[in-house]
DNA sequence: AATAAAATTTAGGCAAATCTAAAAATAAAT
DNA sequence: ATTTATTTTTAGATTTGCCTAAATTTTATT
């Protein structure tokens, strides 16, 4: 089966949201896709109609096994191809996002399957997130957000809670990124910000809402 | 300005079919489009609009400067990614032009400048033909159709006049790429076919029309 | 339980890009 | 120079994907 770009997009948008949610809003999927909600209710009839996903008008969608597994064919090329312009044009991590959105369209599958030999089969993206394989399967690191992390625990940063231009600014510039060892050595009960210490550096002050979006695994 | 898949692929095909013919009718591009002619006036009067051509109706259409320009962005784009495909995924040269069809809408004009880059600035696409820079500027090597090509003269293969993997498959299959170097031996006046030899290999046969697609270089 | 608020769907339209069938213009042939 | 054939355009529909406004359904509140 061959999908229109609109269409792909619908199905990432609903696997992302499903991720922390499970069953996914008319308005909410409005939000993430910067269209209106009656552009949504008609896409999901034909959607339905594919057989991708579960449809109760006003009560949701979800989508079924194979919708999953179309989403997951795309989140593996959204992520190859991110890895593919840090790794080999040395763009930043916080460029690659935008043009990955349009590379993880084209179709062909034989491309994908050498670019991934091409890459080394990387396992992980430029922002920490796990690479689908081929069929759909992709690991599950537990990893736990900076934010509860306990005091004076050795800590890798794994990954990163969106891309957003901003939040991976930041980073940038407080010198965090996927691998970085780090430590909490004070929470500031009044905002719940944390001092954090990155090897050999002075205390930096991380706010709650940055720490949350920083995902963490102990060594 | 930004344009459509379909409008990029018109213009491509309008600078095709202009390098051949200068002015282009409404069934040749319907025919290269597999489309139909009403659809191409259609088309075209959105094109005339967007001040990329100039179009006199039942009189057929010529790319303007900005036209050109356009098209030498996308055929740029084309071309690039074939030589990635060929020389980094290591696919053969009758397999990359569907997908190169695909990459080459793809919008960041920083993506192309980094991929250049990464490929050390080719020249030639694995078809021999050249790569526009980024101002549109191309190499003309004046090659001749090896029909054209005068008996036991050495000459290179620097181009073949189309990317139709039938022709492709049989240059394969008899041994030619860009860089093979021949020579005519002996014409056959009743078909015009040609008896080539390649370096230290027995004669082999070559038809009129396949001398025809096979563009060298004397040297 | 009735009403107000929020979320969602339906109805009706629009633009891009395509199609078929019919009309008009140009080119070719007698 | 007419007639015929070919090419091209116009007219009217269709599909996809989106919109606004109105109607409907669900959820929250009094």
């Amino acid at each position: 089966m061959n999908f229109s770009i609109a269409e792909e997009n619908y199905i990432k948008a609903i696997w992302h949201l499903q991720q922390a949610d499970n069953n996914v809003t008319t308005n909410e999927l409005a939000a993430e896709l910067q269209t209106k909600p009656a552009s949504v209710t008609d896409m999901l009839k034909r959607l339905k109609e594919k057989k991708l996903l579960n449809y109760q008008p006003y009560y949701g969608v979800k989508l079924n096994a194979d919708g999953k597994k179309v989403a997951l064919s795309i989140i593996r090329k959204h992520r190859l191809w991110e890895f593919f312009l840090v790794e080999k044009l040395k763009f930043n991590w916080d460029e690659v996002h935008a043009i990955a959105e349009e590379l993880e369209h084209v179709s062909s599958n034989e491309l994908i399957k050498r670019l991934d030999d091409f890459l080394g089969n990387p396992r992980f993206d430029p922002h920490g997130d796990p690479i689908p394989d081929g069929s759909g399967k992709m690991e599950t690191l537990n990893q736990i957000s900076l934010h509860e992390l306990k005091e004076n625990i050795s800590a890798t940063v794994t990954g990163v809670g969106d891309q957003t231009s901003s939040l991976l600014e930041l980073l940038n510039k407080k010198n965090i990124s996927i691998g970085t060892k780090l430590e909490i050595k004070q929470r500031n009960s009044f905002d719940a910000s944390v001092e954090i210490k990155l090897r050999n550096q002075p205390l930096i002050t991380l706010s709650e809402q940055l720490a949350k979006k920083i995902f963490v695994k102990t060594v």
